[in-house]
DNA sequence: CACTCTCCCTGAAAGC
DNA sequence: TGCTTTCAGGGAGAGT
């Protein structure tokens, strides 16, 4: 069994199930565990406390929930870490229950085996100047990524164009899973130097990149078996996934295969992956 | 600056 | 059956 990762289409898919508690007052927080990637910071109870959240949004794999005082609450879930929303006569603590926020009659729960994630907050005015936000690329679902922002930033580069989808400086959002998949979908090779794509190949795999995302986040993120949005429907992504952790499995008469990639796994299908731009 | 490598963590699965 | 080892990955920071 493989545990669900959250990449954009996951957390998308939280932040959509999150909506409920919009207009809502934070009436306590626990901290259970503050040992994340970062220590949880203790004055995070302090600025939430007896605060309405306004707004709740994603930037990047980053939630955001927005407090009527001008804070707002970051949290990433790693690669473990979910969200959950309970009634509160029906909340059962799970192993792995990080932090609890008590929001009106609602449990808001971090749950997090691996502790990647993180729960933090900033004070900008503008939520993109603070330090998780300062530095990423365009969000490949924004309408700002476009081929006179990608092709600049691809044409310069040397490293693979797996490497590329992942840079979260160049384009936020896009994990391990859905870059094989995008790749896949646009018949390119995840190992061809990013600068050696002609421009057909760019504008499709910016297409692709849509194309992937927004079929996942309309099947409810990938979820791979247990995964539970915080509205408590069930993602059926995975079901879709063509490459991805199916290695030595066949697709149109081709094999798939598995490579160590920088550190990570790639699954790609030679035989319809174009590693030139001929 | 561009890029790669290492590390943090737990639990599932494989190996013995 | 049960213990040990391996593996998965997001992103910061160190290393090349």
């Amino acid at each position: 069994m493989l545990l669900f990762m959250p990449e954009l289409p996951e957390v998308q898919t939280t932040v959509n199930g999150l909506q409920l508690l919009i207009n809502k007052e934070i009436t306590n927080i626990e901290l259970y565990s503050r040992k994340l990637r970062y220590k949880i910071p203790k004055k995070l109870i302090k600025i939430s406390k007896n605060t309405k959240i306004l707004k709740i949004f994603r930037i990047a794999k980053y939630i955001l929930l927005n407090l009527d005082n001008n804070y707002t609450i970051v949290i990433h879930l790693g690669m473990s870490g979910r969200l959950r929303v309970l009634d509160i006569q029906n909340y059962i603590p799970l192993k792995h229950d990080h932090v609890l926020f008590t929001i009106e009659n609602n449990i808001l729960l971090f749950n997090d085996p691996r502790k990647f994630g993180l729960i933090d907050f900033v004070k900008e005015e503008n939520i993109y100047l603070s330090k998780y936000f300062f530095k990423l690329g365009l969000d490949p679902l924004d309408k700002n990524f476009t081929y006179s922002y990608f092709k600049p930033k691809i044409n310069k580069s040397k490293t693979s164009i797996k490497q590329i989808l992942l840079n979260q400086h160049i384009v936020s959002g896009i994990g391990n899973i859905y870059a094989c998949e995008i790749l896949f979908d646009a018949k390119i090779s995840p190992f061809i130097e990013a600068c050696k794509l002609n421009n057909n190949q760019i504008i499709k795999l910016m297409s692709s990149c849509k194309k992937i995302l927004n079929k996942a986040i309309r099947s409810g993120g990938s979820s791979l078996k247990d995964y539970k949005s915080a509205d408590g429907t069930l993602g059926n992504f995975q079901k879709n996934f063509k490459v991805y952790n199916k290695q030595d499995q066949n697709i149109l008469g081709h094999k798939i295969r598995r490579k160590i990639q920088n550190g990570r796994s790639t699954f790609y299908c030679p035989g319809l992956q174009k590693k030139t731009s001929c």
